[in-house]
RNA sequence: GCCGAAGUGGUGGAAUUGGUAGACACGUCGGUCUCAAAAACCGAUGAUGGCAACAUCAUGCCGGUUCGACUCCGGCCUUCGGCACCA
């Protein structure tokens, strides 16, 4: 390219600074509009990956503002991690400096970028002005019932030396260093997500705008399930059970229990010395299997018998009482009851241990074989009693009901989202604001003591000990109790990250007040957000967090919504050659600060965007930038020409004009619905098109016709290659920005050429077509029709039965031989 | 196993939502310019047959609905995501 890219890229970069292109403008005659991207983990330079999320929302804004919205734009960072102790500990260099250092990289890129971002609003998570909030947020959840501590086993990562909540554990592996997950038993803070199970489950229906699929990955995560909780009474004690089950149809079919190795009523019972060794070892056993081992449903299921039986309260049968690690001690009461002829797992252990099957449910029209399964499905019931020989689905309704009357247990729900596990046993992260005193019990730092600061990272030990490294920071764990003054210690783990991350849209609005967390009438004019936009990789971690933590602070009167983005856009991810997703950690990552250094801001948002369409992934690839680059020259080239003047208005003088002005309309409607439809490729494509025709007619268009329509074509172009187009716009000499003009309205009355191609079809295959005029009757088009040779020819063999007519598109012609 | 998305030229991808399949671009081939090359520009480019007009085939596979199917329906196959003993 002939120009000098950096230099234009340069100049305009100041040039919006100085119109505050990129600012809120308050303004109430404007409609507000919050443009969201999900911040990063800054781990160096931003690479091909993030940038497309920044460059999608920067030609949404830049289309934003040209369609007159207020629209706040901020950016920040997801700045506490793992991956900067990584550093401290593999190469001695401090997690602040390290972060620090990566920020300052990442925003020179999206600067050199030319993204409009509102920079004095940065959130950086990593700093006290902002974790002191995170801290804050803690304490009201604590005082509100919502943070809890709890002993149990947890998901430890051997490698990272920390714990994990359940979202960050994929396949049994750690969601960060691929290492297989064992289990833990310790006691940590856990936030009551399950409480807001329903709520987070109903709000999804106000979601319009958000992907099915994220809302149905949501839903699956939650998973509702109704059903019914049944007292099973301990025979020789007065004890009981109560089991979780969706189907009571088929308790007629039960013939044993199941409790899981966690279950405290193991506990409470007494055994003789042999039994009671048995479990134990099985018990011990069962809790030291990894997760791998224990969930894998390959494995053949055991278990051992207690010694006790259960009554089953329908039918008065005795059944026996077992311990199994197949029984999750997580979910519902952490006891099933087992029906072997009705359940695969139950049908399994049954086989093993030579448990009867009893069925209480057939298939409707057939028999079902026992020998290999467990008959499922729905069907009709028998061995029941009074509820035998029904459909299942009415039985259940009714042996609910009676089950509930004679006070057997009740209608329950139970949800399978977890409570959200957020003690880390890390450094780098915000400390959790609480302090352990032996008189006192737990005790919250006083909201005037906040932030509780991390130490300086030069004073800590970040050798990974199973331990957080705070724990052995005496000055950092020695403090006097709040409530007595006598000696207590701080808790030594920081919050999870994705606690910093589920309130940063609301700290954007308001972010350098020192008051309190936000001003409560400020976030509710600025939010929701109205278009966020983000990975589908977040589906259930942080994009769950951050709908629960705006509910509860909503709950707390804080703020006035229930949710906190309107609309949710999922932009595809960018993978390497062999189709591997793009990112640090893989070593694949295309860094931008090189790249736009080389080709320029433009040509590496033009590549990106016409990359294909913006939800789905794409290989990256550099032979893009070829056809970018001409397209770029083309433009400039052209437009330079006709940027002298502005025709204002112009009414197009011949066919030609009649033509390419038809053309521009539609490129004006295509190209709008493009954007708001995330499709850039073909937004991009209708200006090639365009820009195609405008070269070959040169010659037949007039001077004021070009400089009409390449005005309005700058425009078009701006919010994809605003750099370039800025230059081009400052030859009109009309207004400082093009970004300060409207966006074209496109004529309704001159989207279709005069002259249109009517395609005939004969027996619905093509065979001619002709150029006929716009709303051409069905008789005429018919008489044209039958006048071409083509369809004489096929007259010859047979005879016209019938017609088909579609307004300028096409006759289909039916001919029988 | 369950849930979701997707399968179109050599390649990335279009297709007004049931109406000209392959827009736009990359690549390749041919040409113009040049001593030459690059760039730029012009032209060709799904496959097969044919000198040609043209014909036949073609949107993962097999069926169906329809005047007409990439698009709708039924059944498979493959790839990628999510969940995975949730009772």
């Amino acid at each position: 390219m002939e120009r000098d890219l950096k230099r234009l890229q340069e100049k305009w970069n100041r040039r919006w600074k100085e119109l505050s292109l990129e600012k809120f403008k308050n303004d109430p005659k404007k409609k507000k509009y919050y443009l969201l991207e999900m911040f990063a983990y800054p781990s160096g330079d931003l690479h091909m990956g993030h940038l497309r999320n920044y460059v999608i929302g920067d030609v949404l804004y830049r289309y934003r503002i040209m369609n007159g919205y207020d629209v706040l734009h901020p950016v920040g960072w997801d700045a506490f991690g793992l991956p900067a102790e990584g550093a401290a500990i593999k190469r001695g260099i401090e997690p602040d400096k390290w972060t620090y250092n990566n920020i300052a990289v990442s925003s020179s890129t999206l600067k050199k970028m030319g993204l409009l971002y509102d920079w004095d609003r940065e959130v950086i998570t990593c700093r006290e002005d902002y974790y002191k909030w995170t801290q804050w947020i803690f304490i009201k959840l604590y005082e509100n019932g919502l943070a809890y501590r709890k002993k149990s086993n947890v998901n430890w990562c051997p490698s990272c030396q920390t714990v994990l909540a359940n979202e960050q554990v994929e396949q049994n592996k750690c969601w960060r260093c691929g290492s297989e997950i064992t289990k833990k038993e310790l006691e940590q803070w856990y936030f009551r997500i399950t409480s807001y199970a329903q709520r987070l489950l109903d709000g999804l229906e106000l979601l319009k705008d958000w992907p099915e699929n994220i809302k149905t990955m949501q839903r699956n995560w939650i998973g509702r399930s109704e059903g019914v909780t049944v007292e099973f009474r301990i025979k020789g004690t007065d004890k009981s059970i109560k089991v979780f089950t969706t189907r009571p149809d088929t308790i007629f079919g039960v013939t044993f229990l199941a409790v899981a190795p966690e279950n405290d009523i193991i506990k409470e019972l007494s055994f003789d010395k042999e039994k009671k060794e048995e479990i134990e070892k099985y018990i011990e056993k069962s809790i030291k299997k990894s997760e791998i081992e224990r969930s894998s449903t390959e494995k053949e299921k055991d278990g051992v018998f207690t010694g006790y039986y259960c009554v089953n309260p329908l039918n008065g049968k005795d059944v026996k009482l077992f311990v199994c690690d197949y029984v999750l001690s997580g979910y519902g009461t952490g006891a099933v009851m087992g029906v072997p002829a009705h359940d695969q797992r139950d049908f399994e252990f049954a086989k093993k241990y030579d448990i009867e099957i009893i069925q209480v449910i057939k298939p409707k029209d057939s028999e079902w074989d026992f020998s290999k399964s467990a008959y499922v499905d729905e069907g009709i019931t028998l061995n029941s009693l009074e509820f035998s020989n029904m459909d299942s689905s009415r039985m259940r309704e009714e042996v609910t009901d009676y089950i509930e009357k004679k006070g057997y247990g009740k209608r329950s729900v139970n949800y399978r989202l977890r409570d959200w596990l957020i003690s880390r046993q890390r450094y780098w992260g915000a400390p959790i604001p609480m302090i352990h005193c032996k008189e006192c019990g737990i005790v919250p730092v006083p909201e005037n003591e906040l932030p509780v600061l991390l130490p300086e990272s030069s004073e800590v030990d970040f050798t990974p000990k199973g331990k957080s490294p705070l724990s052995s920071h005496k000055d950092f764990m020695n403090v006097k109790c709040p409530k007595c003054g006598r000696d207590a210690l701080r808790d030594p783990d920081t919050m999870d990250t994705f606690v910093d991350s589920s309130w940063y849209h609301l700290r954007y609005a308001d972010p350098k007040n020192d008051k309190r967390i936000f001003e409560k009438d400020i976030v509710d004019k600025l939010l929701p957000v109205d278009m966020y936009i983000g990975g589908a990789e977040h589906a259930n971690g942080h994009l769950i967090y951050f709908r629960f933590i705006t509910k509860v602070l909503k709950d707390l009167g804080f703020l006035s919504f229930e949710e906190p983005a309107m609309a949710l856009f999922n932009q595809g991810m960018i993978m390497d050659k062999n189709g591997k997703v793009m990112s640090k950690s893989a070593g694949n990552a295309v860094p931008v600060g090189p790249f736009v250094d080389k080709y320029g801001s433009d040509l590496a948002r033009g590549t990106e965007l016409f990359i294909g369409p913006a939800g789905k992934d794409a290989l990256w690839s550099e032979d893009g930038i070829t056809g970018i680059s001409r397209f770029l020259e083309r433009f400039d080239k052209f437009a330079s020409k006709y940027n002298k003047l502005l025709v204002k208005n112009y009414t197009p003088k011949n066919e030609v004009e009649k033509k390419l002005y038809v053309k521009l309309n539609r490129t004006i409607k295509q190209v709008g619905e493009d954007i708001e439809g995330f499709n850039h490729n073909t937004a991009i494509a209708s200006l090639m098109e365009l820009l195609n025709l405008l070269y070959k007619e040169e010659q037949n268009l007039s001077f004021e016709f070009l400089n009409f329509v390449m005005y309005k074509y700058t425009q078009l172009i701006s919010p994809f290659i605003p750099h370039l187009a800025e230059e081009i716009y400052e030859g009109y000499n009309e207004k400082d920005s093009v970004f300060l003009t409207c966006w074209p309205e496109y004529d309704k009355e001159n989207l279709e050429e005069e002259k249109i191609t009517i395609v005939i079809q004969i027996n619905g295959k093509v065979r001619d077509r002709m150029e006929i005029e716009k709303d051409t009757t069905e008789d005429e088009l018919l008489k044209e029709a039958l006048s071409s040779p083509v369809v004489k020819k096929y007259l010859q063999d047979g005879n016209l039965v019938k017609h088909i007519y579609i307004p300028n598109r096409l006759i289909n012609l039916i001919i029988n031989k």
